[in-house]
DNA sequence: TTTATATTTCTATAATTATCTAATAATGGA
DNA sequence: TCCATTATTAGATAATTATAGAAATATAAA
């Protein structure tokens, strides 16, 4: 990941369409949702819909698969994870003790971890 | 965390000068870094950095402090770690087994996790 | 072939945003 | 007190960009 493919991800992500259109995708899980159903729950016209997702997949943040006459859209949580990672690269120097009250804990899970500590 | 607060942080990590300033203030940990230092070290005029920093700021993934006559801005963990949290909600409808190779496992520490995980 | 679904293309509108120069504020040292 | 340093604010400009809708096209199922 670098720079210049994590930018259009974070402009992906800040489009209330999209994001709402993403957190939607990462809570339905890998099976995903079609392209029209979420036009539907979202009350967003079709191409309209179909715009942002396009968005979202070239951003790397989904994927999609047809199946029959519908697409069906995924979170791409492989995509997301290097996103996360790349912007917590490093973090505190590797030393996850100085990340304040955000520390690491041993054999916490924690949504994010210092760059030494994954 | 809301639509309305993840946006603004979204759209400020959307842009190239303050992406590389919060990695820069991710990696140098909670003591931070000077104004007057990210300005020299990005080659970008003062009042240009100043700008970033305050978006940056706004949209609550940085805080700052004053040190004398200097102003050390510092990454803001737990609002970057709010964010994720954010996307990643009830993430595959709290079932970890289903988030594919990034299957959060046993005791294993994952830059995200499920929402049921943490 | 007819219908349903999804995507693409095009366009108009609007909105935003990044950057520069100049001025102001605040701090600390001589 | 005066000066040098550091940082922010204000104002102005210019360029870019994105959003959303309409219409047309493609694909697949019944």
């Amino acid at each position: 990941m670098e720079t210049k493919d994590a930018l259009p991800a974070f402009a992906a992500l800040s489009q209330e369409n999209r994001l709402n259109a993403l957190r939607r995708l990462v809570k339905a899980g890998p099976r995903g949702v079609a392209a029209g159903a979420l036009s539907e729950e979202f009350g967003i016209a079709p191409p309209t819909m179909s715009f942002h997702l396009k968005e979202l997949a070239n951003a790397g943040l989904i994927s999609s698969r047809k199946e029959g006459r519908h697409v069906f859209y995924a979170a791409n949580y492989g995509g997301i994870r290097r996103l996360v990672d790349f912007l917590m690269a490093d973090c505190c120097q590797g030393d996850p003790r100085l990340c304040g009250p955000y520390v690491i804990k041993e054999n916490s899970r924690e949504p994010f971890a210092c760059a030494s500590e994954s």
